[in-house]
DNA sequence: TGTTGCCTTCTTGTCTGACAATATGATAGC
DNA sequence: GCTATCATATTGTCAGACAAGAAGGCAACA
């Protein structure tokens, strides 16, 4: 019997509606192709996404406590902005975070472990050189992961989800500046020496002076974004 | 016309039936009325609340991004449950966040919002001989507040409400432990005397010293009342 | 031109009722 | 005591309805 409920369960959990639709438009969200300030209209989700009102509303409040959605009074809701402040504010929170995953891990992590963490780097610095953005968002994702899932840090790995995801679209924007990504992976590397050094201390102190780069190269990515547009816009597909 | 808004803002948003019954479960969540393990039956909330089930849905949805109930498959909303591993994140980040907030503290607030903390925890003091619990609570939330709102660090202040919310039950039980009150009001004296020579670094070493303490007893609290019910148990009433 | 007020239309907030699919709980059989 | 079976309870989802508030356009007016 629990053979069988292994290979059903490889369908994963049971598709409910609400999950799906929940998922394709936070990825929407994170991925740009709902911008911030866009209004989301019940029915025109309804319709593109092909289920009920009903559902639509119950995603949407789930939406809403992620944040990646404002809604206020009766009015439609509306893909989060970000304020200089805000986005302030999640890099350093985020950084705190990561300081403390950096550490933990340099401290607990076997070799192999850290052997992991050191092949999933070197495909990050191999995806740079092909300035490959979306596969280098996906190794950066997984040296995440990875870091939690060894640290094992429930409460971190769901903060700094949500936290990632909020500004996920700023990091991507400012991981074009030019010079950005070869900074980023030169401090990742001196990161990484660190941990096979097994030395906890100076990992986070890199690891917080990469976040406090990352931080500044999103907030000048909002001076120049930032200044435009800031009317509520249209939506436009999913 | 800004102050004809003022006033009439005074009237709060739009009381929205889905808020409403969110907060009124929230808050029977947080007093330990809706005790973890309860399951909620949509049914029954609709009665309880005297709203439909499509609200309803709504109002658990949120329930459920808050982490104050967890929702798997088909089955019903049960409210959360504690383990000790998730208590003890909840508190460590707890004490990072806060020990951020007294450092930032210390570095900004005017003398006048120095003597208002001490008016506060004066009258936390007071409440204590009382053996007051709800005026002890009551006056740390205000405690709370002053902090972040001088601090002014919105997302803290977000996440530290939503992390206070799913241990507020455990907090208010540790409480009550012999000598815990006396302790923890003596930590808060050192605290404030720290911040009161602006000596911000001494002022974060306190609160995470009071942090570490908290989070001992509230783990010794959940080793007394977990070992027992584990069983999903019947909603009662709100 | 720019503002004000009104009217139409759009959109949200909420309720009701329905039905299938699953979970729960009780009952009977071993 | 344990297991299989069935009736009931509960969730997931949909469709449709209506009131109340928001948005936008248009005309009158200063």
């Amino acid at each position: 019997m629990s053979v069988l409920a292994d290979k059903l369960s490889l369908l994963g959990p049971p598709v409910l509606v609400r999950e799906q639709a929940f998922e394709q438009v936070r990825d929407a969200i994170l991925a740009g192709t709902l911008a911030p300030g866009t209004r989301l209209i019940e029915r025109e989700l309804c319709l593109a996404l092909g289920i009920s009102r009903a559902s639509v509303r119950e995603m949407i409040r789930r939406l809403e406590a992620e944040r990646l959605i404002r809604v206020e009074g009766r009015k439609s809701p509306v893909v989060s902005t970000l304020t200089r402040k805000q986005a302030a504010e999640i890099y350093e929170v985020r950084a705190l975070f990561e300081s403390l995953l950096i550490r933990r891990f340099t401290d607990i992590a076997s070799d192999a472990e850290i052997a992991e963490l050191r092949t999933i780097f070197e495909a990050v610095r191999e995806a740079a050189t092909k300035n490959s953005i979306n596969e280098i968002v996906a190794l950066m994702r997984r040296l995440n992961e990875h870091l939690v899932h060894v640290v094992d840090h429930e409460l971190i790995e769901d903060l700094l989800g949500q936290l990632n995801a909020r500004i996920n679209w700023l990091r991507v924007k400012a991981m074009t500046q030019p010079g950005r990504l070869e900074t980023s992976i030169s401090e990742l590397s001196a990161i990484l020496e660190a941990i096979e050094q097994r030395d906890a201390e100076r990992a986070a102190l890199a690891m917080a002076q990469s976040s406090a780069n990352a931080r500044n190269a999103a907030l000048e990515q909002l001076l120049m974004e930032g200044s435009g547009e800031r009317q509520p816009k249209k939506m436009r597909s999913i």
